[in-house]
RNA sequence: GCCGGGGUGGUGUAGCCUGGUUAGCACAGGGGACUGUGGAUCCCCUAGCCCGGGUUCAAAUCCCGGCCCCGGCCCCA
């Protein structure tokens, strides 16, 4: 017989997992509809083309591509950002804007699982269409800040940078592969400054535009820092437009209230595939080797691309399973209680006494309490070490002395006190138990 | 796709280097001692060498391949 194993990549989720990713689940989706975001939620699979058409046929290799059996090539979605446009597209090009929608769902890519990712992850996002005023990039960044800070967590920022200026940096330098510079000073953190350095020549770039690079990077803190030495940095029109823009922005995050959480960061790049502008990622100090929880950007280029007409959008994710281990890990989660907190054990094998039992439990159940019998059917010392096991904070007992006298016998699992009473008063005293 | 480390009952482990009894232990689970009182004790039971091939008289142990786990690279929409 083979034993079948778990898919690569992917986890299965126990009880004790489940309480938790609901507690964070839940807290999130408050914050996004306190923002009046309203939940959709697309299918799994869509077209290969779909997220060809986005990011270029090499994605294949990242998707969980397959053919149907009616030869539709489909793909589990990696994300649900071109879902979501494709829908946008398909039925709501004329729908007042702007559109704001969320989703907590699953994502799927074809990766080499390693510490934060998974081939099978979760995702809490939002999606903000049709308007290109920075004002809807200043909800987005404020609302995924409000929503970290729901689940317990401080210890993060969120690092806002920008898709243009970097367009810009490399046009300054001359690079003609911009996107080749801008993967590698995303990887500025991970190497050494001397190696940093070589990476760099060996890009091309003199002494004087490495500086320039490293100039760059330190544009990096608080925006009053930050922004008087990006404008002798960046000398163009289009690029002091975008640092307007980002002031602007800063100042919107301060009427949020929420600006101690926000930084400037001008190397962030994030992939690069559709970010159009404004792009941010959220870090939490943790030492799980874990990087970036969240993040996302304006991406005013996706809609056509999908063939609807032009409209600007910006929207976040929030990785799950990146999440919760920082949250576990700063002991930022309550405790939670699983599991019943009555258990009704009964005495004898008589069929009138289980079905004693079963009205009981069936009592409590109705009033909301958390009951259970003892469907194995145990002696009394093992209904009590197993009721004890579980957590329940009271057990009922059914004797052939109640049930002949019409009572139960309550015991506090705690003391050890016990009543009896008859048994359309046990609910009642059950609830003054618990 | 690539690199490093790993894989023994449900869980945690001993054994592996140096091949040789019936693969040991703990916890968990089921039953009993105990036909109305738990967190205890005792007894019994269940259950394992990731898969395949090779070397050998003999493989959990050595070799090769695969799968999976942990971590890193590429990538990270």
């Amino acid at each position: 017989m083979v034993r079948i194993q778990r898919v690569k990549g992917t986890r299965d989720l126990l009880p004790e997992d489940m309480i938790k990713r609901r507690y964070v689940f839940e807290r999130i989706r408050e914050v996004f509809e306190a923002y009046g975001f309203k939940e959709i939620l697309t299918p799994t699979f869509e077209y290969t083309k779909l997220f060809e058409l986005r990011s270029g046929e090499e994605v294949v290799e990242q998707l969980y591509a397959f053919e149907d059996k009616g030869g539709r090539n489909l793909s589990l979605r990696p994300d649900l950002t071109s879902s979501v446009a494709r829908l946008f597209v398909n039925g709501f090009q004329t729908a007042p804007k702007p559109i704001k929608w969320y989703y907590i769902t699953n994502m799927f890519r074809y990766e080499e699982p390693q510490s934060g990712r998974l081939r099978e992850f979760w995702q809490a996002g939002v999606e903000l269409i049709g308007s290109s005023n920075i004002e809807a990039d200043a909800e987005v960044i404020a609302l995924l800040i409000e929503s970290y800070l729901s689940t317990g967590l401080k210890e993060f920022t969120v690092n806002v940078g920008n898709r243009i200026l970097l367009d810009e940096f490399a046009k300054m330098l001359g690079v003609k592969d911009d996107i080749g510079l801008m993967r590698l000073i995303d990887k500025k953190d991970k190497m050494k400054r001397e190696e940093f350095v070589k990476a760099l020549q060996e890009f091309g770039l003199n002494e004087e535009d490495i500086n320039k690079v490293f100039t760059l990077i330190e544009l990096k803190g608080k925006p009053d820092d930050v922004l008087p030495k990006a404008r002798e940095l960046f000398t163009s029109k289009i690029a002091k437009e975008e640092l307007k823009k980002i002031e602007e922005l800063f100042e919107l995050l301060k009427a949020y209230g929420i600006e101690d959480y926000a930084l400037i960061d001008f190397g962030i790049a994030r992939g690069f595939d559709y970010y159009t502008s404004i792009v941010f990622e959220a870090i939490a100090d943790n030492d799980l080797g874990i990087g970036s929880i969240g993040g996302g950007g304006r991406y005013d280029n996706l809609i056509e691309v999908f063939g609807g007409k032009p409209t600007p959008a910006t929207g976040f994710a929030i990785g799950i399973e990146r999440l919760i281990p920082i949250l576990e890990s700063k002991r930022l989660l309550p405790e939670f209680k699983i599991g019943s907190d009555v258990f009704v054990a009964y005495i004898g094998k008589e069929l009138g006494i289980k079905k004693k039992a079963i009205e009981v439990t069936q009592m409590l159940r109705k009033a909301k309490i958390r009951a259970e019998y003892d469907i194995q059917g145990r002696k009394l010392s093992k209904a009590l070490n197993y009721a004890n096991s579980i957590g329940a904070k009271v057990v009922i007992i059914l004797g052939k002395k109640d049930f002949a006298e019409g009572k139960v016998t309550i015991r506090d699992m705690e003391s050890g006190e016990q009543v009896a009473v008859p048994i359309k008063k046990a609910v009642e005293e059950v609830k003054k138990m618990l």
